[in-house]
RNA sequence: GCCCCCGUAGCUCAGCUGGAUAGAGCAAGUGGGUUCUAACCAUUAGGUCGGCGGUUCGAAUCCGUCCGGGGGUACCA
């Protein structure tokens, strides 16, 4: 319909003053109209007359062509306004997004957390941001293959390698059976080995030995010696958490990558590079000269030998391009690394440019700590992923009284998905994330509310019957819901969640204001309003779906 | 030094492909309980949109410059 509309505008103008012009709708406020365009504002530029004027002229041609419109009047400086008729009103309520991606298949790499490393906050967020893009997607009909990428072997796991053979003193695997909270005390020797590796020359000899070997595992396909057997069972304690805290936040992946698989596609297309020109040897190691791309340059293959994290990502890009024959790629990550990324892209550009035209990377800022103390995973002091989300239980059990988990993740899953994805996120660990007012748990409340009046009735008096006219809090409900498969189709364009979240919200404080003056059950117009709250209801569930947020009927 | 991002109410943020009185939440003040869930609703106060210049009929939005904060800048990721 708004694009029936918007053509309509765009032939009149055509006809009277023979300009083609861009015609966009715009949700204006609701005491202005349903939709409103500035389109004589712009032309009065063009054609130096009044736009007032202009917008008189082009709505008197256009009278009689819109059936959707019940009024349309010039107003303002020359903006046009229109109301829509309210049977135009109730056919957006069945809308469904633009299917803008119908057929394709995308890989969304995200989360992206390391083996022998502790999962932070920030990875909490990177989760949740992917989760919420992979399901835009999806409404837009895309089949999304949801990947994630870790580091097993490199620098960060030989600095952990080197504390835990200090900690059980030394090659002696069946120490490990003692460790009882295996996580933690993964990250702790990370903070170890890197404190060493920084302030201790012998130590960091060792761990650049301790990295070779490890690569050498993979080489040799080592299970059985006791330093590989160190490496699997404390490998395997990290996938085992992360996997168990995945399914604790609603996420899913269909495919890890460890970095041990992809490290050697990548040093071999690295190598082959290195031949073609493309990379270039330069103080013993292999490096692309991102100077002349107006980028900076990266180390492919460092002089002992080893594939970088620039390597590995190009093996990791191969890898999922042979795997899922994607027709575009999202990475979504923190901005820190957003220079290098243009490197590595750089670079998929020069053997496989027509991927590399389909991938984009999102970028999302880091989760900072108020007050402004800076988390660091090789310092240790870091705010971890888990307790985000305990803290939000304890804010929640303090407040209500009750225990609920899907409240607790309603509410930091909303707390970091309502922010525009790019900034930094201001985490305060006292105060939790936020219980109320523009909050996952309101929206939560304001679902079951609704659903509560709907169980209170036959299920067959919701469905739509004669329904002629809308009284105003009606009327002003309907056409909020009726904005909600544009604004899902403003987020999927934009790859943008946050306008999800501004929406649900609004949806909600209009459900909340029309039930606070309007009573449904017993009321001579019980059936328009049970019609409106079950569309209300099941639109507010649908778009907390796609920010993967539950919406249970009761609270 | 060079490159990138950010600066909107006391705090946390929307709004940025130029347009109607710059919007929310929290915090502060006031009011709302016989009625479908008060995790709610109504209402008051609070803003030189970092500063200065420019483009434009019109700038929070575009351009320039300065100030402030963050990130990146070769063998970490």
């Amino acid at each position: 319909m708004r694009q029936e509309i918007e053509q309509a505008f765009a032939n009149v103008c055509n006809e009277l003053f023979n300009t083609v012009l861009e015609v966009e709708l715009t949700r204006p406020n609701e005491q202005f109209g349903d939709y409103s365009t500035n389109v004589a504002l712009q032309l009065s530029k063009k054609l130096g007359k009044s736009p007032r004027e202009l917008a008189e002229q082009i709505t008197s041609n256009l009278q009689n062509q819109l059936l959707n419109i019940k009024e349309i009047n010039v107003a303002g400086s020359g903006f046009i306004n229109m109301r829509l008729t309210d049977d135009a009103l109730l056919s957006l309520v069945n809308a469904i997004p633009n299917q803008s991606l119908a057929g394709k298949t995308v890989v969304t790499e995200y989360s992206d957390p390391n083996p022998f490393k502790v999962m932070h906050a920030g990875h909490l967020y990177t989760s949740v941001v992917g989760d919420a893009v992979s399901k835009l997607l999806e409404t837009a009909g895309a089949k999304v293959y949801r990947v994630n990428f870790g580091g097993d072997v490199g620098l960060h796991v030989a600095k952990t390698m080197w504390a835990i053979l200090q900690e059980i003193g030394g090659e002696n695997p069946e120490k490990l059976n003692k460790i009882t909270e295996k996580a933690e005390w993964l990250s702790d020797c990370y903070v170890t080995g890197t404190a060493k590796y920084d302030s201790d020359n012998i130590a960091k000899n060792e761990i650049i030995s301790i990295n070779k070997r490890v690569y050498k595992i993979f080489d040799d396909g080592d299970k059985d010696s006791p330093f590989a057997q160190i490496y699997w069972e404390c490998r395997s304690w990290s996938y085992d958490y992360f996997n168990e805290f995945y399914k604790r936040i609603g996420s899913h992946f269909d495919k890890y990558y460890p970095e041990s698989e992809t490290a050697k596609f990548g040093l071999q297309k690295a190598k082959e590079l290195l031949e073609q020109g493309v990379l270039e040897k330069s103080n013993g190691a292999v490096v692309f000269k991102g100077e002349n791309h107006g980028l900076h340059t990266r180390v492919f293959i460092n002089s002992e030998g080893l594939p970088t994290y620039e390597s590995k990502d190009l093996g990791l890009t191969i890898a999922k391009i042979d795997d899922f024959h994607p027709d575009k790629m999202v990475i979504i990550t923190g901005n820190d690394i957003v220079e290098y990324m243009k490197v590595v892209l750089k670079v998929l550009e020069h053997f496989d440019p027509v991927h590399a035209q389909a991938t984009k990377h999102l970028t999302h800022g880091m989760v900072r700590l108020a007050g402004g103390t800076k988390m660091s995973s090789r310092k240790g002091n870091i705010l971890k992923a888990v307790d985000v989300i305990d803290a939000a239980q304890m804010a929640n059990e303090t407040a209500t009284g009750q225990k609920s988990e899907s409240t607790a993740l309603a509410a930091v899953k909303y707390a970091f998905l309502k922010n525009r994805i790019g900034g930094d996120i201001v985490y305060d660990p006292a105060e939790s994330v936020a219980l109320e007012g523009n909050s996952g748990p309101y929206l939560q409340y304001a679902h079951a509310r609704a659903r509560s009046i709907l169980n209170k009735t036959q299920s067959t008096d919701s469905r739509q019957t004669t329904i002629g006219s809308f009284e105003k809090d009606e009327r002003s409900l309907l056409r909020k819901i009726g904005e909600y498969a544009e604004t899902v189709d403003k987020s999927v364009q934009e790859l943008t969640p946050h306008h999800i979240c501004t929406y649900l919200y609004e949806l909600a404080q209009e459900f909340n204001r029309f039930y606070e003056h309007n009573r449904v059950i017993d009321d001579p117009r019980q059936s328009v309003r049970l019609f409106l709250t079950k569309s209300y209801a099941d639109t507010l569930k649908n778009g907390l779906e796609l920010l993967n947020i539950l919406a249970p009927n009761r609270m």
